[in-house]
DNA sequence: ATTCTCATGTCCGAAAACGGCCAGCGCCAT
DNA sequence: ATGGCGCTGGCCGTTTTCGGACATGAGAAT
């Protein structure tokens, strides 16, 4: 048990449904905290032992948007992100929020708009990080050949997402 | 800058005067957290940065109790101490807590006291952190062979200190 | 007496490992 | 010539690992 290890803030979680599995939302005093698989790696984000709560109005409320989402209702999700992590993951992550619906930069793009062109890599890393996926569009950032290269939901949910959006755009 | 370095205590402090030199007091919500000399090693004991606060009633407390401890007139400390670090550290310095005034334990009998008979470096070493200098009496424990081994406020200082403690006893 | 060897919990700094990368080259089949 | 494929080497932040250093002391060997 090391000294630092704590971490104050108290978690809300709740379970959902969605056509890509059974999601587990997060959420904090300060906003939406994490969208994760139920089955996701453990220590790919780490936010202590959230409490369960069906009724806390942040995660009800991403709850909702992310029904719109899957229905084709949707192309931005409004939220408040409570994002824990170092300064380079929080620049990376919220440089992802900002890429548009149907965009799909590669990693060494999302290192050059932060501003740390040869970071390609490290993004990838970071990127690996996100605690907040589908609203946080990770999904959407591909290798510089096109290739899908990797996903916490697996690279098939990865895929079935951006078809989803690349349909909804067409129509 | 480190993912898990966040302490979301906030601490409050004030300064006084005392006769081994000025003394910065750290209090949070739950009791007191520290005793430090001014220029104390800093990472000896983190507790992020304080804030000022001169009316503090634990830490006017404090400062009442200390005076009266400097004067001879008081052997024992009745204040709510808040230690932050890991368990084994928690245990040495309740330990320290319980030293009667003019006791001089060894290192080694305070290994014994806490149930690890074999861990008195490792107790030299959590002493060496504890926050609450004078008011947990830290100076009170010495060598098996009766040397002054080291002190936070140096070993004149830790000589001081018994030697006010053992004058007011023989009074 | 002096010197050595262990046993012990925690922290710090350095070094290495590890990724959701990518541009540059050769190769080989169109 | 073109395009696809795979290898290579370098790039970069974070995490993990590891080796010491400590406010020590009992015991054995010298």
């Amino acid at each position: 048990m090391k000294a630092n290890e704590k971490r104050e803030t108290t978690y809300s979680y709740k379970i959902m449904q969605s056509p890509v599995g059974r999601l587990k939302l997060v959420a904090s005093e300060r906003g939406l905290a994490a969208i994760l698989w139920e089955n996701d790696d453990p220590k790919r984000v780490r936010l202590g032992t959230p409490v369960e709560d069906k009724n806390n109005p942040v995660l009800l409320e991403t709850e909702q948007q992310l029904n719109d989402y899957f229905a084709g209702k949707r192309k931005k999700f409004s939220i408040k992100f409570d994002f824990a992590g170092t300064d380079f993951q929080k620049k990376v992550w919220e440089t992802l929020a900002a890429i548009p619906f149907g965009e799909t930069p590669s990693y060494g793009e999302i290192a050059r708009r932060i501003g740390r062109p040869d970071a390609a890599r490290a993004v990838g890393a970071a990127i690996g990080r996100n605690p907040i996926s589908i609203a946080v569009p990770c999904h959407r950032v591909i290798g510089s050949n096109g290739k899908l290269t990797g996903f916490a939901g697996g690279l098939h949910t990865k895929a079935s997402l951006l078809s989803l959006e690349s349909e909804s755009q067409t129509v």
